[in-house]
DNA sequence: GTCTATAAAAAGATAGAC
DNA sequence: GTCTATCTTTTTATAGAC
Protein backbone atom coordinates (compact mmCIF):
# COMPACT_ATOMS: atom_id res chain seq x y z
CA UNK A 1 0.00 0.00 0.00
CA UNK A 2 2.86 2.80 0.76
CA UNK A 3 5.34 0.89 -1.20
CA UNK A 4 7.21 3.78 -3.31
CA UNK A 5 6.68 3.65 -6.82
CA UNK A 6 8.51 1.24 -8.54
CA UNK A 7 10.88 1.06 -11.71
CA UNK A 8 7.65 0.64 -13.97
CA UNK A 9 6.50 3.72 -12.53
CA UNK A 10 9.11 6.01 -12.77
CA UNK A 11 10.05 5.01 -16.24
CA UNK A 12 6.39 5.86 -17.54
CA UNK A 13 6.44 9.12 -15.79
CA UNK A 14 10.04 10.37 -17.38
CA UNK A 15 7.98 9.32 -20.73
CA UNK A 16 5.48 11.52 -20.21
CA UNK A 17 7.25 14.31 -19.01
CA UNK A 18 9.43 14.09 -22.21
CA UNK A 19 6.46 13.73 -24.74
CA UNK A 20 4.96 16.79 -22.81
CA UNK A 21 8.22 18.76 -22.65
CA UNK A 22 10.70 18.05 -25.73
CA UNK A 23 8.08 16.45 -28.21
CA UNK A 24 7.60 13.10 -29.33
CA UNK A 25 11.02 12.99 -30.90
CA UNK A 26 12.79 13.52 -28.56
CA UNK A 27 10.61 10.74 -26.03
CA UNK A 28 13.23 7.72 -27.51
CA UNK A 29 13.77 4.61 -25.06
CA UNK A 30 17.25 5.82 -24.69
CA UNK A 31 16.43 9.17 -23.28
CA UNK A 32 13.31 8.20 -21.35
CA UNK A 33 15.64 5.77 -19.40
CA UNK A 34 18.28 8.09 -18.64
CA UNK A 35 15.29 10.65 -17.22
CA UNK A 36 13.90 7.48 -15.56
CA UNK A 37 17.65 6.70 -13.84
CA UNK A 38 17.36 4.04 -15.22
CA UNK A 39 19.98 1.67 -18.32
CA UNK A 40 17.99 0.65 -21.32
CA UNK A 41 18.29 -3.39 -20.26
CA UNK A 42 16.35 -1.73 -16.94
CA UNK A 43 14.00 0.16 -19.18
CA UNK A 44 13.19 -2.76 -21.03
CA UNK A 45 12.44 -6.03 -19.07
CA UNK A 46 9.75 -3.24 -17.96
CA UNK A 47 9.10 -2.23 -21.76
CA UNK A 48 9.92 -5.08 -23.79
CA UNK A 49 9.11 -2.78 -26.94
CA UNK A 50 8.30 1.18 -27.89
CA UNK A 51 5.24 -0.14 -28.28
CA UNK A 52 4.33 -1.52 -24.78
CA UNK A 53 5.80 1.74 -23.67
CA UNK A 54 3.33 3.50 -25.71
CA UNK A 55 0.48 1.04 -24.42
CA UNK A 56 1.15 1.13 -21.02
CA UNK A 57 0.96 5.06 -20.96
CA UNK A 58 -2.10 4.51 -22.48
CA UNK A 59 -3.48 2.35 -19.96
CA UNK A 60 -2.93 5.21 -17.24
CA UNK A 61 -4.65 7.50 -18.72
CA UNK A 62 -7.52 5.48 -19.33
CA UNK A 63 -7.29 5.20 -16.07
CA UNK A 64 -6.82 8.84 -14.86
CA UNK A 65 -9.88 9.74 -17.43
CA UNK A 66 -12.33 6.79 -15.41
CA UNK A 67 -11.03 8.61 -12.51
CA UNK A 68 -11.53 12.62 -13.83
CA UNK A 69 -15.53 11.45 -14.82
CA UNK A 70 -15.97 10.07 -11.81
CA UNK A 71 -15.01 13.95 -10.10
CA UNK A 72 -16.64 16.41 -13.06
CA UNK A 73 -20.00 14.06 -12.63
CA UNK A 74 -20.31 15.33 -9.13
CA UNK A 75 -18.75 18.61 -9.04
CA UNK A 76 -21.04 21.40 -7.48
CA UNK A 77 -20.14 23.94 -9.84
CA UNK A 78 -21.72 22.00 -12.75
CA UNK A 79 -20.04 19.22 -15.04
CA UNK A 80 -19.99 21.48 -17.80
CA UNK A 81 -17.83 24.16 -16.17
CA UNK A 82 -16.42 21.80 -14.12
CA UNK A 83 -14.94 19.98 -17.52
CA UNK A 84 -14.34 23.02 -19.28
CA UNK A 85 -12.32 24.42 -16.05
CA UNK A 86 -9.75 21.65 -15.52
CA UNK A 87 -9.15 20.98 -19.16
CA UNK A 88 -6.61 23.68 -18.28
CA UNK A 89 -5.09 22.41 -15.37
CA UNK A 90 -1.64 22.08 -16.20
CA UNK A 91 0.43 19.48 -13.85
CA UNK A 92 -2.12 17.16 -13.20
CA UNK A 93 -1.56 13.36 -13.38
CA UNK A 94 -4.29 13.26 -16.18
CA UNK A 95 -3.06 16.52 -17.91
CA UNK A 96 0.49 14.80 -19.15
CA UNK A 97 -0.76 11.43 -19.97
CA UNK A 98 -3.47 13.36 -21.62
CA UNK A 99 -0.83 15.27 -23.09
CA UNK A 100 1.76 12.64 -23.65
CA UNK A 101 -0.67 10.59 -25.34
CA UNK A 102 -1.69 13.25 -27.81
CA UNK A 103 1.96 13.91 -29.09
CA UNK A 104 1.97 9.75 -29.60
CA UNK A 105 -1.03 10.00 -31.71
CA UNK A 106 0.04 12.71 -33.73
CA UNK A 107 3.35 11.02 -34.06
CA UNK A 108 1.50 8.16 -36.03
CA UNK A 109 0.54 6.02 -33.41
CA UNK A 110 -2.69 4.11 -34.12
CA UNK A 111 -3.06 2.82 -30.40
CA UNK A 112 -2.85 6.49 -29.26
CA UNK A 113 -5.19 7.62 -31.94
CA UNK A 114 -8.15 5.07 -31.25
CA UNK A 115 -7.53 5.75 -27.31
CA UNK A 116 -7.95 9.66 -27.68
CA UNK A 117 -11.45 8.76 -29.74
CA UNK A 118 -12.56 6.59 -27.37
CA UNK A 119 -11.92 9.32 -24.22
CA UNK A 120 -13.11 11.39 -26.19
CA UNK A 121 -16.53 9.59 -26.16
CA UNK A 122 -16.52 8.81 -22.63
CA UNK A 123 -16.12 12.65 -21.92
CA UNK A 124 -19.19 13.69 -24.30
CA UNK A 125 -21.57 10.75 -22.60
CA UNK A 126 -20.82 12.87 -19.12
CA UNK A 127 -21.48 16.31 -20.62
CA UNK A 128 -24.27 15.21 -22.80
CA UNK A 129 -27.62 14.87 -19.96
CA UNK A 130 -26.23 18.80 -19.20
CA UNK A 131 -26.58 20.66 -22.38
CA UNK A 132 -29.10 21.53 -24.40
CA UNK A 133 -28.62 19.97 -27.84
CA UNK A 134 -25.63 18.11 -30.00
CA UNK A 135 -24.70 21.84 -31.54
CA UNK A 136 -24.13 22.55 -27.22
CA UNK A 137 -22.75 19.90 -26.63
CA UNK A 138 -20.31 20.12 -29.68
CA UNK A 139 -19.18 23.94 -28.44
CA UNK A 140 -18.82 22.51 -24.80
CA UNK A 141 -16.22 20.09 -26.79
CA UNK A 142 -14.45 22.01 -28.81
CA UNK A 143 -14.05 24.53 -26.18
CA UNK A 144 -12.01 21.74 -24.10
CA UNK A 145 -10.01 20.12 -27.14
CA UNK A 146 -8.48 23.75 -28.01
CA UNK A 147 -7.66 24.50 -24.42
CA UNK A 148 -5.56 21.08 -24.36
CA UNK A 149 -4.76 21.94 -28.04
CA UNK A 150 -2.94 25.29 -26.99
CA UNK A 151 -0.95 23.55 -24.09
CA UNK A 152 0.01 20.77 -26.63
CA UNK A 153 1.52 23.59 -28.55
CA UNK A 154 2.41 25.98 -25.32
CA UNK A 155 4.67 23.14 -23.89
CA UNK A 156 7.37 23.35 -26.10
CA UNK A 157 6.71 26.80 -27.04
CA UNK A 158 5.92 29.71 -24.82
CA UNK A 159 4.16 30.54 -21.49
CA UNK A 160 0.07 29.43 -20.74
CA UNK A 161 -2.24 31.55 -22.18
CA UNK A 162 -5.08 32.12 -19.96
CA UNK A 163 -4.74 32.53 -16.62
CA UNK A 164 -7.55 31.60 -13.84
CA UNK A 165 -9.78 34.11 -13.58
CA UNK A 166 -10.28 34.18 -17.81
CA UNK A 167 -10.46 30.72 -17.41
CA UNK A 168 -13.55 30.30 -14.85
CA UNK A 169 -14.84 33.84 -17.22
CA UNK A 170 -14.78 31.15 -20.10
CA UNK A 171 -16.29 27.91 -18.33
CA UNK A 172 -19.36 29.82 -17.31
CA UNK A 173 -20.16 31.95 -20.82
CA UNK A 174 -20.00 28.23 -22.31
CA UNK A 175 -21.99 26.61 -19.11
CA UNK A 176 -24.37 29.94 -19.96
CA UNK A 177 -24.53 29.60 -23.60
CA UNK A 178 -25.24 25.61 -23.71
CA UNK A 179 -27.46 25.48 -20.55
CA UNK A 180 -30.33 22.99 -21.01
CA UNK A 181 -33.98 24.37 -20.21
CA UNK A 182 -34.37 28.11 -21.12
CA UNK B 1 3.10 31.91 -65.72
CA UNK B 2 1.65 28.20 -66.76
CA UNK B 3 5.24 26.47 -65.43
CA UNK B 4 3.92 23.06 -64.09
CA UNK B 5 4.61 23.04 -60.05
CA UNK B 6 8.65 22.25 -59.82
CA UNK B 7 10.03 19.29 -57.91
CA UNK B 8 10.42 21.40 -55.11
CA UNK B 9 7.06 22.59 -54.96
CA UNK B 10 6.10 18.33 -55.56
CA UNK B 11 8.33 17.71 -52.54
CA UNK B 12 6.43 19.74 -49.80
CA UNK B 13 3.25 18.85 -51.39
CA UNK B 14 4.49 15.01 -50.44
CA UNK B 15 5.80 16.03 -47.08
CA UNK B 16 2.73 18.14 -45.95
CA UNK B 17 0.46 15.16 -47.19
CA UNK B 18 2.34 12.20 -45.50
CA UNK B 19 2.40 14.36 -42.48
CA UNK B 20 -1.15 14.41 -42.31
CA UNK B 21 -1.39 11.31 -43.30
CA UNK B 22 0.80 9.26 -41.29
CA UNK B 23 1.93 11.45 -38.95
CA UNK B 24 5.08 13.16 -37.97
CA UNK B 25 7.53 9.76 -37.80
CA UNK B 26 6.39 8.69 -40.88
CA UNK B 27 7.50 12.00 -42.89
CA UNK B 28 11.24 11.00 -43.56
CA UNK B 29 13.22 12.49 -46.20
CA UNK B 30 13.17 9.51 -47.77
CA UNK B 31 9.24 8.74 -47.37
CA UNK B 32 8.82 12.27 -48.72
CA UNK B 33 11.16 11.65 -52.07
CA UNK B 34 9.90 8.54 -53.01
CA UNK B 35 5.69 10.27 -52.37
CA UNK B 36 7.07 13.06 -54.59
CA UNK B 37 9.10 10.95 -57.36
CA UNK B 38 12.00 12.08 -57.05
CA UNK B 39 14.93 10.58 -55.35
CA UNK B 40 16.82 11.29 -51.93
CA UNK B 41 19.66 12.92 -53.95
CA UNK B 42 17.12 14.86 -55.52
CA UNK B 43 15.16 15.80 -52.77
CA UNK B 44 18.61 17.02 -51.14
CA UNK B 45 18.97 19.39 -53.74
CA UNK B 46 16.18 21.49 -52.95
CA UNK B 47 16.44 21.02 -49.23
CA UNK B 48 19.70 20.60 -48.13
CA UNK B 49 18.64 19.27 -44.70
CA UNK B 50 15.37 18.28 -42.76
CA UNK B 51 15.03 21.57 -41.13
CA UNK B 52 15.06 23.11 -44.24
CA UNK B 53 12.50 20.90 -45.42
CA UNK B 54 10.54 22.24 -42.00
CA UNK B 55 11.38 25.69 -42.76
CA UNK B 56 9.96 25.83 -46.22
CA UNK B 57 6.50 24.04 -44.94
CA UNK B 58 7.06 26.87 -42.42
CA UNK B 59 7.12 29.80 -45.02
CA UNK B 60 4.20 28.51 -47.05
CA UNK B 61 1.49 27.96 -44.34
CA UNK B 62 2.84 31.77 -43.60
CA UNK B 63 1.84 32.80 -47.11
CA UNK B 64 -1.51 30.97 -46.91
CA UNK B 65 -2.39 32.47 -43.37
CA UNK B 66 -2.28 35.78 -45.13
CA UNK B 67 -4.45 35.34 -47.58
CA UNK B 68 -7.07 33.55 -45.52
CA UNK B 69 -7.01 36.44 -43.10
CA UNK B 70 -7.28 38.59 -46.16
CA UNK B 71 -10.79 36.31 -46.97
CA UNK B 72 -12.32 35.56 -44.05
CA UNK B 73 -12.02 40.07 -43.44
CA UNK B 74 -14.41 39.88 -46.48
CA UNK B 75 -16.76 37.32 -45.89
CA UNK B 76 -19.96 38.22 -46.02
CA UNK B 77 -21.33 36.06 -43.01
CA UNK B 78 -18.87 38.26 -40.67
CA UNK B 79 -15.44 37.13 -39.64
CA UNK B 80 -16.64 35.02 -36.57
CA UNK B 81 -18.66 32.75 -38.24
CA UNK B 82 -16.00 32.24 -41.26
CA UNK B 83 -13.66 32.19 -39.29
CA UNK B 84 -15.09 29.13 -37.56
CA UNK B 85 -16.52 27.23 -40.71
CA UNK B 86 -13.35 27.23 -42.50
CA UNK B 87 -11.63 25.95 -39.73
CA UNK B 88 -12.58 22.08 -40.68
CA UNK B 89 -12.57 22.36 -44.46
CA UNK B 90 -10.02 19.86 -44.67
CA UNK B 91 -8.66 19.50 -48.31
CA UNK B 92 -7.40 22.97 -48.88
CA UNK B 93 -3.87 23.28 -49.13
CA UNK B 94 -4.06 25.94 -45.97
CA UNK B 95 -5.29 23.01 -44.32
CA UNK B 96 -2.60 20.54 -44.89
CA UNK B 97 -0.03 23.01 -44.47
CA UNK B 98 -1.57 24.34 -40.73
CA UNK B 99 -2.05 20.57 -39.86
CA UNK B 100 1.29 19.40 -41.05
CA UNK B 101 3.20 22.67 -39.12
CA UNK B 102 0.88 21.46 -36.23
CA UNK B 103 2.35 17.79 -36.42
CA UNK B 104 6.28 19.15 -36.72
CA UNK B 105 5.48 21.48 -33.60
CA UNK B 106 4.23 18.79 -31.61
CA UNK B 107 7.18 16.45 -32.64
CA UNK B 108 9.08 19.03 -30.99
CA UNK B 109 10.25 21.39 -33.59
CA UNK B 110 10.40 24.68 -31.73
CA UNK B 111 10.36 26.65 -34.94
CA UNK B 112 6.88 24.91 -35.90
CA UNK B 113 5.90 25.53 -32.44
CA UNK B 114 6.85 29.68 -32.56
CA UNK B 115 5.33 29.49 -35.93
CA UNK B 116 2.06 28.55 -34.57
CA UNK B 117 1.67 31.12 -32.00
CA UNK B 118 2.68 34.28 -34.17
CA UNK B 119 -0.36 32.50 -37.08
CA UNK B 120 -2.90 32.41 -33.76
CA UNK B 121 -1.93 36.12 -33.26
CA UNK B 122 -2.38 37.39 -36.72
CA UNK B 123 -6.14 35.45 -36.53
CA UNK B 124 -7.00 36.72 -33.62
CA UNK B 125 -6.29 40.30 -34.28
CA UNK B 126 -8.75 39.88 -37.46
CA UNK B 127 -11.25 38.72 -34.98
CA UNK B 128 -10.65 40.81 -32.18
CA UNK B 129 -13.06 43.56 -33.79
CA UNK B 130 -16.34 41.75 -34.00
CA UNK B 131 -16.42 39.96 -30.45
CA UNK B 132 -17.39 41.47 -27.66
CA UNK B 133 -14.87 41.21 -25.15
CA UNK B 134 -11.93 39.16 -24.31
CA UNK B 135 -13.61 36.12 -23.19
CA UNK B 136 -15.94 36.72 -26.41
CA UNK B 137 -12.58 36.27 -28.22
CA UNK B 138 -11.18 33.46 -26.34
CA UNK B 139 -13.97 31.16 -27.14
CA UNK B 140 -14.44 32.00 -30.68
CA UNK B 141 -10.59 30.90 -30.87
CA UNK B 142 -10.75 28.07 -29.25
CA UNK B 143 -13.47 26.60 -31.34
CA UNK B 144 -11.61 26.63 -33.95
CA UNK B 145 -8.44 25.49 -32.59
CA UNK B 146 -10.88 22.39 -31.16
CA UNK B 147 -11.90 21.58 -34.76
CA UNK B 148 -8.02 21.89 -36.02
CA UNK B 149 -7.38 19.08 -33.00
CA UNK B 150 -9.67 17.01 -34.07
CA UNK B 151 -8.82 16.80 -37.82
CA UNK B 152 -5.58 16.48 -36.14
CA UNK B 153 -6.72 13.74 -34.47
CA UNK B 154 -8.98 12.13 -37.09
CA UNK B 155 -6.60 12.31 -40.23
CA UNK B 156 -4.91 9.37 -38.89
CA UNK B 157 -7.38 8.17 -37.07
CA UNK B 158 -10.98 7.63 -38.15
CA UNK B 159 -13.53 9.91 -39.97
CA UNK B 160 -14.49 13.44 -39.68
CA UNK B 161 -16.70 14.42 -36.68
CA UNK B 162 -18.46 17.04 -37.85
CA UNK B 163 -20.87 16.96 -41.16
CA UNK B 164 -21.18 20.67 -43.11
CA UNK B 165 -24.84 21.50 -41.69
CA UNK B 166 -23.54 20.95 -38.11
CA UNK B 167 -20.94 22.93 -38.74
CA UNK B 168 -22.42 25.58 -39.92
CA UNK B 169 -24.70 25.56 -36.58
CA UNK B 170 -22.06 25.45 -34.82
CA UNK B 171 -20.58 28.52 -36.05
CA UNK B 172 -23.88 30.44 -36.07
CA UNK B 173 -23.88 29.44 -32.02
CA UNK B 174 -20.50 30.62 -31.92
CA UNK B 175 -21.34 34.10 -33.38
CA UNK B 176 -24.47 34.61 -31.80
CA UNK B 177 -23.14 34.21 -28.20
CA UNK B 178 -19.85 36.44 -28.91
CA UNK B 179 -21.72 39.33 -30.80
CA UNK B 180 -20.86 42.71 -29.85
CA UNK B 181 -23.58 45.69 -29.39
CA UNK B 182 -26.41 43.61 -27.46
C1' DG C 1 18.97 19.41 -61.44
C1' DT C 2 18.71 14.76 -60.61
C1' DC C 3 20.76 10.43 -59.83
C1' DT C 4 23.43 6.28 -57.14
C1' DA C 5 26.27 4.91 -53.58
C1' DT C 6 27.77 5.32 -49.17
C1' DA C 7 29.06 7.24 -44.73
C1' DA C 8 27.64 8.60 -39.93
C1' DA C 9 24.59 8.86 -36.39
C1' DA C 10 20.56 7.51 -33.85
C1' DA C 11 16.88 4.36 -32.63
C1' DG C 12 14.94 -0.06 -31.41
C1' DA C 13 15.96 -4.50 -29.84
C1' DT C 14 18.84 -8.81 -28.17
C1' DA C 15 22.24 -11.46 -25.20
C1' DG C 16 24.00 -12.48 -21.34
C1' DA C 17 26.60 -11.05 -16.87
C1' DC C 18 25.60 -9.72 -12.19
C1' DG D 1 15.44 -6.68 -11.55
C1' DT D 2 19.07 -4.06 -13.38
C1' DC D 3 23.27 -3.66 -15.81
C1' DT D 4 26.80 -3.43 -20.11
C1' DA D 5 27.76 -4.62 -24.64
C1' DT D 6 26.40 -5.40 -29.17
C1' DC D 7 23.55 -6.02 -33.35
C1' DT D 8 20.12 -4.26 -36.88
C1' DT D 9 17.57 -1.01 -39.02
C1' DT D 10 16.39 3.49 -39.99
C1' DT D 11 17.38 8.23 -40.81
C1' DT D 12 20.04 12.04 -41.96
C1' DA D 13 23.64 13.69 -44.62
C1' DT D 14 27.80 13.57 -47.96
C1' DA D 15 30.33 12.58 -52.43
C1' DG D 16 30.52 12.46 -56.80
C1' DA D 17 28.75 10.61 -61.54
C1' DC D 18 25.59 11.94 -65.20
Amino acid sequence: MSRPPHARESVLDAFAQILMDDGERAATMDATARAAGVSKGGLLYHFATKDALEAALIERLRVLVDQDVEEISNAPEGVVAAYVRTSMMEGTALDRALLGVSRLAQGGSPAAGTALHEIRERWADAVRPHVRDETALRLVLLVSDGLYFNNLLDATASGPLADSSELDALAALVRDVTAPGD
